[in-house]
DNA sequence: TGTACATCAGTGAACGCGCGTTCACTGATGTAC
DNA sequence: TGTACATCAGTGAACGCGCGTTCACTGATGTAC
C-alpha cells in the first residue's frame, strides 16, 4: 500500500468484479462501483481495462481458460467425468460461466478470448472422441449431447431451478448425467 | 385509435417488450423505450404494470403458460418428442424464456408466475413418468435428465454456441435428445 | 334524449440518480548517466 | 551517490445521458337518472 499507487488494482478489480456478478450478474456490473470496492477513483479501472468491456472480455478468457484446463485433467477419467468437471467448473466458477456465454457483453472477437475457447472446446471434444473408436460424427453428436447435459444441469443448479437442490451439484450431476447413453443409439 | 386513449396499450407494450428483448436482452429493458416504441408518453407503462418488474412478471408467467401448453401436448408422443417440444418452445419464445429463468429480474412470488411454473412442471414431469412403469425415483431422475439435455441444448442453440448450428433448431435437437437413455441404468 | 358525475387512461414536467467516458493533472517509481 | 528525466498509475472535476418514479393534470368514456 503506497498510498498513491495501489499495487495490484488490477487483480483486485478483477476480483471484485467476481463478487459483484455472483451477486447481481454481469449485466449490473458498474466500473465505478468496482472502483469503490477496490477504494480508488472511478476513473482508475479504465487504466486497466480500457472500458466496461475490457473487463469482462478478461473474465471470459480467464473462464475459459480455466475451463479447457479443468476438462483437460478430466480426460483421463470416463466421459462421465467429463461432464461432472463441466459442472463442477460451472458451479465453482460462477461468475465466469455467466459471463462467458453471454457473447454480447464483451468483446467476442478478442484473440485471447478466441485461443481460450477453442482450446475448451478442443478440449471437450477430444474428450468426447477419445471415450470409442466410433464414427466421428457419432463422436459430434455424442460430444454434443454431453455438452448439452452438463450445461444445461449446470445451468438449472446455478438458476435454483431444481426441485429438492440439495448442496452437493457434483452428487446431484453424476445422478443426472449418468442418465446419457454412453453408446451408439 | 381514439388519440388520446391507445386502445390496447398493454397488449403493444409486451410485444414491443418482446422485440426489445429479443434483441438486447431483458437486462437492458427500458419502460421509456418501450413506451417510445408504442408512441404514447413515458409514464404511461406504470398504468398497467406498476413497474418494470411488473411488466418481465406478465411475460414470465405467459411464457411458463405457454410452456405447459406445448409439453402437454407433447405428452401424446415419446419421451424424445417432450424434449424436442421444450426446444422448439424456447426457440420460438426466445423473449420469454430469457425471462422466466431471470427470477431476480421479475416478481418471482407472484400467484400467477407460481401457478403457470407449477403447471409447467407437472407437465414436464407427469411426461416423464408417464413413460415407464418405473420407480419413481428413476422416473424423477429420467425427468431432470430430460430437462436437462433439452435446457442445455435450447440455451447453446440459443447463445449461437454450437459449431455448425444449422437453422433448423428441430432436427439438431432431435438427433442430440436421441443420446439420452431411453431406459433405466 | 340530455345531463351530471365517476372512472379510467394517458400527459408532461420534474426529481434525483448512477453511469461511462474524457481530460488535464500530479504523485510515485524506475532508469541512464 | 546524486541528479535529471521518462514513464506509469491514479486523481478529481466535468460532461452528457437515459433511466425509474412521482405528481397534479386532463381528455375520453361509460353509467345513473
Amino acid at each position: 500500500m503506497s498510498g498513491y499507487h495501489h499495487g495490484d488494482l488490477r487483480r483486485a478489480l478483477l476480483t471484485a468484479a467476481v463478487t459483484a456478478i455472483e451477486k447481481s450478474g454481469p449485466a449490473a456490473l458498474s466500473l465505478r462501483d468496482l472502483a469503490r470496492r477496490a477504494g480508488v477513483s472511478h476513473a482508475a479501472p479504465t487504466h486497466h481495462f480500457h472500458d466496461k468491456a475490457g473487463l469482462l472480455t478478461v473474465l471470459a478468457a480467464d473462464g475459459f481458460d480455466r475451463l479447457a484446463d479443468q476438462l483437460t485433467a478430466a480426460r483421463t477419467g470416463s466421459f462421465l467425468d467429463l461432464g461432472v468437471a463441466y459442472v463442477r467448473f460451472a458451479v465453482a466458477n460462477r461468475a465466469h460461466f455467466a459471463v462467458m456465454f453471454r457473447p454480447d457483453l464483451y468483446h467476442a472477437g478478442d484473440p485471447e478470448v478466441i485461443a481460450a475457447r477453442e482450446r475448451a472446446g478442443r478440449a471437450l471434444y477430444d474428450g468426447a472422441a477419445d471415450r470409442a473408436g466410433v464414427d466421428p460424427e457419432q463422436a459430434r453428436e455424442e460430444g454434443l449431447a454431453g455438452w448439452s447435459i452438463a450445461h444445461g444441469f449446470a445451468t438449472l443448479w446455478l438458476n435454483g431451478a431444481l426441485p429438492d437442490q440439495g448442496d452437493d451439484p457434483d452428487a446431484a450431476a453424476r445422478a443426472i448425467l449418468r442418465h446419457l447413453r454412453p453408446d451408439g443409439p
